[in-house]
RNA sequence: GGGCUCGUAGCUCAGUUGGCUAGAGCGCACGCCUGAUAAGCGUGAGGUCGGAAGUUCAAGUCUUCCCGGGCCCA
């Protein structure tokens, strides 16, 4: 034949598209990203949804320091699939987002960069620096998040250190000090010696380090040794030296040793030997013994036989082992009880450092003990230690202490421990336990006419819908065991502590002079603080309480823990933007059950009785491919700055939403580049459909459902069970289900069915044809739906099919303004499920003896094949005359499928067609060379190209 | 050491109150198409459901223990 193909080609309807098969992410994308703010995108969103339902997710701020990485890409897209959902399902979803601007992790920085120099600033000069650093991170940051394609009101975020802020903070703080809740006490806190002052649980880091182990011996007071006697424990002519044996990991805490706790209920025994030429008897818990003998290495010794009950110790002394006088005023060096005493390590008889402890203060406040730590703040030990140790640094004079105690005969056994210790955060020193004066909000205080914090927060948690729902018991557990929040820090660049005293070092410090500071800071700023007088900071018109005069007042040095202005921030930003408080969603790591969750919750109980949020979500944190954690110094850690670059933020926001959140996520560069099958997949998908309804008019073309073609139908129902699913999916924040259905629906209905089956119909059919129009229908309706089901995640992508689609539903000028496809009830795709299965099953059965065929060489392409069924089963029957003419071959992809009514062994036969190819269409038709003037041509195109 | 949590094919996910030979997509292998073309289609091989014991007629699903991760804490 002489036939030049491409003038059939050229009579085809094939698809044009303006939309590019190659996305150029990173290219396009920062272009989106200006066409978007020079639109002010947010502005047009916030303008559409205005008297919308009110849908807030509050932003919990990052801290303002550094690039952002995976972590905040995963918060922030999650945050922004919501907002942008909630946004097209109807709802005025407003997004501002927020930074952490004060703290140590700033204060450090601006510190190594000003050097030696910073000795000489004062505190204005020095936060006038870590205010600058802070914005200057603000702003990069506000920038990375933008490009992730992140919609907000970037322009007027919310800032920690901003006074407006900081004026919330003094509401908030006015509110628990008018309830009682607020008090200052010397006890013992995490000390952070690198950056002298103390730390907030969250600002801890443990790590795993080696600590000396050394047993002691308490010598005996000649007194006690007489009970010990009396009590039939040593005998009444021993010679021995008489101990209490203590074991401890901190052998710097004993120049503060002011007690030996017992366990009341424990047995304990006396241990004999003989060590460098001396008999010792030493008092150890029955059950430590074998353990204390091994600590040693004993060879000969004895255990008493008899044994007595740590009550029967309690009120029994000693004496210190190397400091001759009590230091304190009040009582020291006895044996007291103590519950918290075990058996799982050490000797059964506890050092007690009230000053250095949590459980020795509290054994300490119940026996009317000093809380007495000879730790100035550079962790020396001050004048009332012993001389040798006076200005000695307590992380390294354990050795020495060690060797006292040896060259006193009171050393027992010593060794190394590896236990994983707490370490300040940014110095990354070791912190010590020491007792300061710090201000505390309590936890277990009742608030008048009410219950304490905790009870309040434990009571709380049913009002409140944890997603997962073990967020619900993971903060409940720590909210039972937390201590009073120790909200004081050290440092300059924080919100100050509106308290003043009075020379005497009486404290002023009330709901309103709290309010009145406040006000000054509203308009002012707390910088004001540092330097305008009491009187100008509490107001002229402020009335002193009895006995206070402005000019004897002085301002407290301690800032807030930066947790407590964080946790204000449903007051300083919810509240003041006139958000009804509890806002709809908090959504952060799940590290902030302990954080910010917990530290927002606290003060929002505190002043409005209630849990400042109606539903917490928590998604976990990214691992590398084998599971384990990421970090810089393993090298598995991930960049996401370079990721960002790399494959274009719609990748990484398909990977976000790809991923089940709530576990732990791997990730990697290779994870993340898998992504882009998937996303060529889709984008293809789009592409395709765009390119085959450029000519349809929706308007003026579209067929209705109930004229519309058997597989157009189920196109249709296709996508409602779709849109369902999807809906579903996104209401319960499942977002990776959402994009499995939306994946499956494009690689599987669409992709390997769908627009396959259609090709021929859409290519080959006259141009304004019922078959044609009906195919575009479902298409066009699909396209639509699908765009706007993935806007939220293909936040670009969306945009740019969208523009690329000519007609559209609505008169918008973004797809995120448009409104997500709502399940239609007229289309009931759950009664057609069954009939179409069983169909799929016969195309499916279909497809494998093609692919013998196929093998055998006898055909190439399935247009080749014939079909022949053989049944006699009624339904089957009934299932395959249900298609127009021809229209279950074209499902198929085969030319003909013979039909035949009659019992057979074989229902299904293929083979090659004996037909002619139709040159234009391709099928091997009957109809093929019936026409002497078009002998190449089947019927169908004769027409079609006669119209043309 | 404690609290919470996770462990289903190479990867990402499904597996309803325990009930048919454990599913999907991707990836991989092989093949086809060349009118979606740096695309598209088909077929196939991949899993002792982290391991072990137990309850049960029946366990990926329940219980206990163990192993290995993660977050938070001591």
């Amino acid at each position: 034949m002489s036939e030049n193909k491409t003038n059939y080609r050229d009579t085809l309807n094939l698809p044009k598209t303006t939309f590019g098969m190659k996305a150029n992410l990173t290219q396009r994308q920062p272009q989106q990203i200006k066409a978007w703010q020079k639109m002010d995108i947010y502005g047009k969103i916030r303008d559409a949804r205005k008297d919308s339902p009110l849908y807030v997710l509050h932003d919990g701020p990052p801290y303002a320091n550094g690039d952002i990485h995976m972590g905040h890409v995963i918060n922030k897209v999650l945050k922004d699939i919501v907002v942008k959902y909630k946004t097209m399902t109807g709802f005025y979803a407003p997004y501002v987002p927020g930074w952490d601007c004060h703290g140590l992790p700033i204060e450090v920085k601006v510190m190594a960069e000003v050097g030696e120099k910073i000795r000489e600033m004062e505190k204005p000069q020095i936060r006038q620096l870590c205010k600058k650093y802070a914005s200057k991170y603000v702003k990069l940051q506000a920038k990375q998040f933008q490009n992730l394609g992140i919609f907000g009101d970037f322009n007027n975020p919310y800032l920690t250190l901003k006074p407006q802020y900081e004026a919330g903070m003094c509401e908030v703080f006015a509110e628990l000090v008018g309830k009682g809740l607020v008090y200052k006490q010397l006890k013992p806190i995490h000390w952070s010696i690198g950056c002298q002052t103390a730390l907030a649980d969250a600002e801890l880091e443990y790590q795993d380090i080696d600590s000396p182990s050394v047993f002691v011996n308490f010598g005996v007071t000649a007194e006690s040794a007489q009970k010990l006697k009396q009590l039939g424990l040593i005998s009444q002519d021993s010679q021995a030296k008489i101990c209490f044996m203590i074991w401890t990991t901190t052998p710097w805490t004993l120049a503060a040793n002011l007690a030996v706790s017992v366990n009341p209920n424990l047995e304990y025994k006396v241990l004999s030997y003989e060590a460098s030429g001396q008999q010792f008897c030493s008092v150890i818990a029955s059950e430590r013994a074998d353990a204390v003998i091994a600590a040693a290495g004993l060879e000969n010794y004895s255990l008493s036989e008899n044994f007595v009950k740590g009550s029967d110790l309690i009120g029994l002394r000693y004496d210190h082992p190397f400091i001759e006088k009590n230091p304190t005023e009040k009582e020291a060096y006895i044996v007291i009880g103590a519950k918290f005493v075990t058996t799982e390590d050490g000797t059964g008889l506890v050092h007690t450092a009230p000053g250095h402890g949590v459980d020795d203060y509290v054994a300490g406040q119940q026996h009317n003990m000093a809380v007495y730590s000879p730790v100035t703040d550079d962790g020396c030990y001050d004048e009332t230690a012993p001389d040798w140790l006076v200005g000695k640094s307590v992380l390294k004079v354990d050795d020495e202490i060690i060797e006292n105690l040896q060259n006193r005969n009171s050393l027992f056994a010593r060794s190394k421990i590896s236990h994983s210790y707490p370490h300040c955060w940014r110095s990354r020193m070791p912190v010590i336990f020491r007792a300061t004066e710090q201000w505390f909000i309590s936890v277990d205080n009742p608030v008048p006419d009410g219950e304490s914090l905790r009870q309040m927060a434990l009571d709380s948690m049913d009002e409140v819908k944890w997603v997962p729902a073990w967020g619900r018991k993971r903060i409940s557990g720590m909210l039972e065991s937390r201590p009073d929040w120790c909200i004081s820090r050290q440092r300059s660049w924080g919100m100050p502590i509106p308290v003043f005293y009075d020379s005497e070092g009486t404290t002023l410090l009330t709901k309103e002079s709290v309010l009145a500071v406040g006000e000054h800071f509203r308009k002012k700023g707390s910088d004001s603080w540092f330097t305008d007088s009491p009187q100008e900071i509490l107001g002229a018109d402020f009335k002193l309480p009895a006995g206070f005069r402005f000019d004897d007042l002085e301002k407290e040095e301690n800032i807030f823990d930066v947790w407590f202005e964080s946790g204000c921030s449903w007051h300083s930003v919810a509240e003041a933007a006139g958000w009804p408080v509890p806002v709809d969603l908090y959504l952060e790591g799940s590290d902030q059950h302990r954080g910010w969750f917990q530290l927002s919750l606290l003060p929002a109980l505190g002043v409005i009785g209630r849990a400042p949020f109606k539903t917490v979500l928590t998604h976990g944190f990214t691992v590398d491919e084998h599971g384990k954690k990421q970090s810089k110094s393993q090298g598995n850690y991930v960049n996401a700055q370079e990721e960002i670059d790399k494959y274009g933020s719609d990748i990484l926001r398909l990977w976000v939403a790809s991923v089940n959140y709530q576990e732990d996520m791997r990730c990697s560069d290779t994870l993340i580049g898998r992504l882009q099958d998937a996303y060529r997949k889709i984008r293809n998908t789009l592409r395709y459909l765009l390119g085959n309804i450029n000519d349809f008019v929706p308007a003026e073309q579209k067929v209705a459902y109930e004229d519309m073609l058997e597989i157009d139908k189920w196109a249709m129902q296709q996508f409602q069970k779709l849109a369902e699913n999807v809906h579903n999916a996104y209401e319960n924040f499942m977002f990776h289900r959402a994009y499995t259905y939306i994946y499956n629906f494009c690689t599987i209905e669409m992709s390997s069915v769908y627009m396959d089956v259609l090709k021929d119909r859409l290519y080959c059919d006259s141009r304004d044809s019922l078959s044609r129009r009906s195919a575009q229908t479902a298409m066009h309706r699909i396209l639509d739906g699908l765009i706007k089901m993935l806007t939220p995640i293909l936040a670009h992508t969306a945009e740019e099919a969208y523009a690329a689609m000519e007609y559209k539903y609505e008169d918008v000028e973004s797809v995120h303004l448009a409104e997500m496809p709502k399940p239609d009830e007229n289309i009931g795709w759950r009664s057609e499920q069954a009939r179409w299965d069983k169909l799929t099953e016969i195309r499916n059965e279909i497809m494998q003896k093609l692919e013998s065929l196929r093998q055998e060489n006898k055909i190439a392409s399935n247009q080749e094949a014939c079909v022949t069924i053989t049944t006699d089963d009624k339904q089957t029957l009934e299932l395959l005359n249900g298609f127009e003419s021809g229209q279950f071959a074209a499902f198929c992809i085969v030319s003909e499928v013979e039909i035949i009514n009659a019992s057979a062994d074989e229902l299904i036969t293929v083979s090659k067609c004996s037909n002619d190819k139709c040159q234009r269409c391709w099928n091997y038709w009957p109809s093929v060379g019936t026409d002497k003037d078009s002998p190449d041509l089947c019927d169908r195109c004769r027409e079609v190209i006669a119209d043309i």
